[in-house]
DNA sequence: ACAACATACGTGTCGTGTAATCTATTGCGG
DNA sequence: CCGCAATAGATTACACGACACGTATGTTGT
């Protein structure tokens, strides 16, 4: 039977598992992250304009994981209203935005990104001695059948080419 | 160097490989339930509910992945007002609620069942011929030192006693 | 030059997370 | 036995994120 042959079982057990990492690692990060007045949300965006340069608000869409990329407006306004990214508007196709990070912006990154490794860590050391490499291949299979794992790839092609 | 030795970096990338991977499987999900009323989070509870008998709203809680509070109130709310959920006030101690299905409740998960598996399904065939197992249990080392992985292995373990 | 289309951004509405609040019950001293 | 604090369960208020649709700006074809 062809449940057999396509272990549908693991399949629901896997969506499961993912559905109850994502939703702890993101109340994990978010209480690291409250002090610092930024969502996890937040905090990719400000990862992503300082890794990224300048971007408009759909090329900052697509480099998103947490927004399916239609338009992040009201995530990056926040941001805005904090000083920690500017919002420029194009002087040639006034559609186009250009965003960037202030100087406040590229400060408060520095400490995202030390909570972040802070969960990394702790992620790390629940993992260790586990198939870990194995694990990220399985789910880049599955990632990247979709938009939001090519964000991801998008990301480390851009970065590479920096 | 610690980094090393615990690996922090593919902990980041799994972590945004999770993220990515629940967004787009909820978000498929999601579609696939439309036609029906329901989102991925109500047709989670209605699965519990057939699956763990009549429960109070903090066990219902207990059980639930899809929502980190203690209380469901208000998702449970919504399939009451669709006529999916009985929610009854206990006799004995009326602080305590009864939430079960109704028939219709029961009917629609039939159909709920359905959809999930087309898209654990789709799941399967992205992981065909990769180590399945050794994700899961890499994954589960992850989920069970939090709250709502140990929901997880709850449901499991009733659902052995039945 | 004008209309139709395409593209980039914004907004309405709803679900979820968090924390404060409300209600019901229990325990304990008087 | 009564009353009040303490506890437990459920609800509600507020803010943020997700999704679908709406609006504004530019481009293209005739």
């Amino acid at each position: 039977m062809s449940c057999n042959l396509l272990r549908v079982k693991p399949a629901e057990e896997l969506r499961y598992l993912v559905l109850a990492i994502q939703r702890e690692g993101n109340r994990l990060l978010a209480a690291d992250l409250r002090p610092l007045g930024i969502t996890p949300s937040q905090a990719e965006v400000l990862r992503v304009l300082r890794d990224h340069g300048p971007l408009t608000l759909n090329a900052l869409g697509g480099l998103l994981v947490c927004e399916t990329g239609t338009s992040p407006s009201r995530l990056v306004e926040r941001l805005v209203g904090q000083g920690l990214v500017r919002r420029e508007i194009d002087k040639v196709d006034r559609r186009y935005l250009a965003l960037s990070l202030t100087s406040r912006g590229r400060q408060l990154c520095r400490r995202v990104v030390t909570a972040e490794e802070r969960l990394h860590r702790r992620i790390a050391e629940l993992t260790a001695g586990l198939p870990v490499d194995e694990t990220i291949s399985t789910l880049r299979a599955v990632a990247e059948a979709f938009p939001a794992g090519a964000a991801l790839a998008r990301r480390r092609d851009t970065v590479k080419e920096k």
